[in-house]
DNA sequence: TACCAGGAGAGCG
DNA sequence: CGCTCTCATGGT
């Protein structure tokens, strides 16, 4: 096999779900290959039958960067097992199974998610994608793909004024994206440390961050520091747990958050994932009503 | 056109 | 605590 080329045995390993469902915002679908980068590589997942057919440019020795991104190696079935065994939660996993909760670099996260706010799927993929073109570094491409760009590390951002960052369709998000890509850079904020703290601890150090509230603080401990039983709660989720939960009686965003924390087990984030993507692919005219 | 989007923060009673 | 307003931009 080519150096720049493997396979990855994988089971119940749905790519597209896992790909396209919010927790990502670099990544595109073509003929059946998703492209993305992770780190500095630019990748090629096609996922076949049983496994997930990788390529990249240039010699690569060990993949295990790629493995930790995708969690291919987490048992799905345990995690499933979990969930509570209500009639929305069967509902959930079952239109959604192969759906995977990925391991992502922080820094990428929690700035991809400081964007995130009352905004479109669809609008913070741009948004990333003009961050990427213009404070990132050019990569080498994969064959047949225009040129791809990393994620614009903390002294990249930190380095661009507040204009031109609002040029890339961000916003008022602009100041708080500067703000934090300041703190790291400063030494006033360590992306380390949320990873050795526990979940509330970790939440309120990435609470300090202006931008950062509740929501986004989850995201990120879910998304990129592996905290499982983080249960962040959108417009979607809300809706979701109103609808499939509370149908009667208007229950408050607190209410629903303490809900979740103890209704969904040491994998609500898991949980939750199911439901944002259940309901907002899979289900999206209850969403309306 | 009007409304909404993987929210947060500030002001108010 | 609970409510309301604002923030910027684009899709539907």
């Amino acid at each position: 096999m080519a150096p720049g080329q493997t396979t990855l045995p994988v089971r119940d390993y749905d790519l597209a779900a896992t790909l396209d469902s919010g927790q990502v915002f670099g990544w595109r679908e073509r003929s059946g290959s998703w492209t993305g980068v992770i780190g500095c590589r630019p990748v090629r997942l096609t996922p076949t039958l049983d496994a997930i057919e990788v390529e990249t440019p240039g010699p690569v020795t060990q993949w295990d960067w790629l493995a930790g991104f995708l969690q291919t190696e987490v048992r799905l079935e345990s995690i499933l097992q979990t969930f509570p065994d209500d009639p929305p939660m069967r509902r959930a996993a079952a239109a959604c199974r192969g759906l995977r909760v990925l391991r992502q670099d922080p820094w990428e996260c929690l700035a991809s998610f400081i964007l995130s706010s009352t905004k479109q799927i669809v609008q913070i993929r741009q948004i990333v994608a003009l961050l990427r073109e213009r404070f990132g570094d050019p990569l080498a491409a994969l064959a047949g793909e225009p040129p791809a760009f990393s994620f614009p590390s903390p002294e990249q951002i930190a380095s661009a004024t507040e204009s031109q960052l609002r040029e890339c369709k961000m916003g008022f998000r602009a100041p708080s994206l500067l703000a934090a890509a300041r703190m790291i850079t400063d030494g006033h904020f360590d992306l380390q440390r949320p990873a050795h703290l526990p979940r509330l601890e970790a939440r309120g150090e990435l609470m300090r961050l202006r931008g950062v509230g509740p929501k986004i603080a989850d995201c990120v401990l879910l998304f990129a520091y592996g905290h499982d039983s983080a249960f962040p709660v959108d417009v979607w989720v809300a809706r979701a747990l109103q609808q499939l939960y509370f149908p009667r009686r208007r229950a408050t965003e607190k209410r629903l958050q303490k809900f979740a924390e103890t209704h969904f087990g040491p994998h609500a984030g898991y949980a939750q994932q199911y439901l944002f993507h259940y309901m907002r692919t899979k289900n999206p005219q209850r969403a309306a009503d």
